[in-house]
DNA sequence: GGTACATATCTCAGTGCTGAGATAACACGC
DNA sequence: GCGTGTTATCTCAGCACTGAGATATGTACC
């Protein structure tokens, strides 16, 4: 039995706001440090990780649609424009109009674009990995449960419900 | 020179980078997703996330060095002088010249500032401590620790080895 | 005291992105 | 066909930063 002291009223946050409010800290320090570890790896093979995720996206599912990307990497429509924009300027993805569906458009992998993405995807998989060993294996596992749990249910909720009109 | 050894050549990737790179997935989905509600209930405040951050580091903790607040909210040096503007803009918080060292500056809230944040961190972690709502109290502090560990080592490895020469 | 380096903040050009709106194409019922 | 609504992409002004360098001040060692 664990001895649960009689609780203080003079609480001003609730154990269970202080949990959550350090779990969000955690989960931004935790973020951040492995996006700078990641994005300096990125950055030494001459991408950014959007670009890069753009890359690998292509290379392990082939064409997509420019909606399909922007779904799998989360950012806006805009963003995703621009991504593609700028690897079509390097010359590493091409456009193709849909035959099905005039609107849309599907991106794809050019011949530099798939030599490269083979080439660093590697190199970059193995920054990530030892990045993710500060935890041993079964951790890992843990922490993926846990953490795909949590960003599912905050992804499905309302907003934060508004002041009342 | 180029011999083949016996290793399963047809193994794309090994399980740990598998699991890792799983991790890093999952991991930026939840970030992403918190963030987001997050971002957007410190919106409906007229603050954004690090303006938040600012305001409740300078409440929680008094005065500080324009260096501490950096460290704290994890941006670069020209990022918290952009931040400390425009709040001293807003008149919410104000530079004072350390007296011990003419090169520091402390920040400190103003009135308003300390109105502000107030009124309006309570409801700022409520939406949070409903945006980690997916998580039990068990689950939340097992992710806190892992999160921690975590991110603790990332922050302290060395950038990913560079590619010899 | 002088030289060298370290530290705290500021400056500013550049960047990667957002988000609101525009445009064009599709889909459905009439 | 025609309206009404939805969807896919693009455009673009604007924003919240970054990061390299500048400036000013502090510290250490001769």
């Amino acid at each position: 039995m664990t001895t649960t002291k009689p609780q203080p009223l003079r609480r001003e946050r609730s154990q269970s706001t202080e949990r959550a409010l350090k779990l969000w800290v955690v989960l931004a320090r935790a973020f951040a440090a492995v996006e700078a570890r990641a994005r300096t790896d990125a950055a030494r093979r001459g991408l950014t990780l959007a670009e890069l995720g753009v890359l690998e996206a292509l290379q392990h599912k082939g064409p997509l649609l420019l909606g399909e990307l922007q779904a799998k990497l989360l950012v806006s429509s805009g963003g995703i424009t621009y991504l593609v924009d700028r690897l079509q300027g390097r010359g590493l993805v091409r456009r193709r109009r849909s035959p099905d569906d005039r609107r849309a458009c599907y991106v794809e992998l050019t011949r530099a674009g798939a030599r490269l993405i083979a080439a660093e995807f590697p190199g970059h998989a193995r920054c990530i990995e030892q990045t993710m060993s500060g935890l041993g294996p079964r951790e890992q596992r843990e922490a993926i449960q846990l953490l795909r749990t949590l960003g599912l249910a905050a992804a499905e909720m309302e907003p934060c419900t508004a002041p009342e009109p």
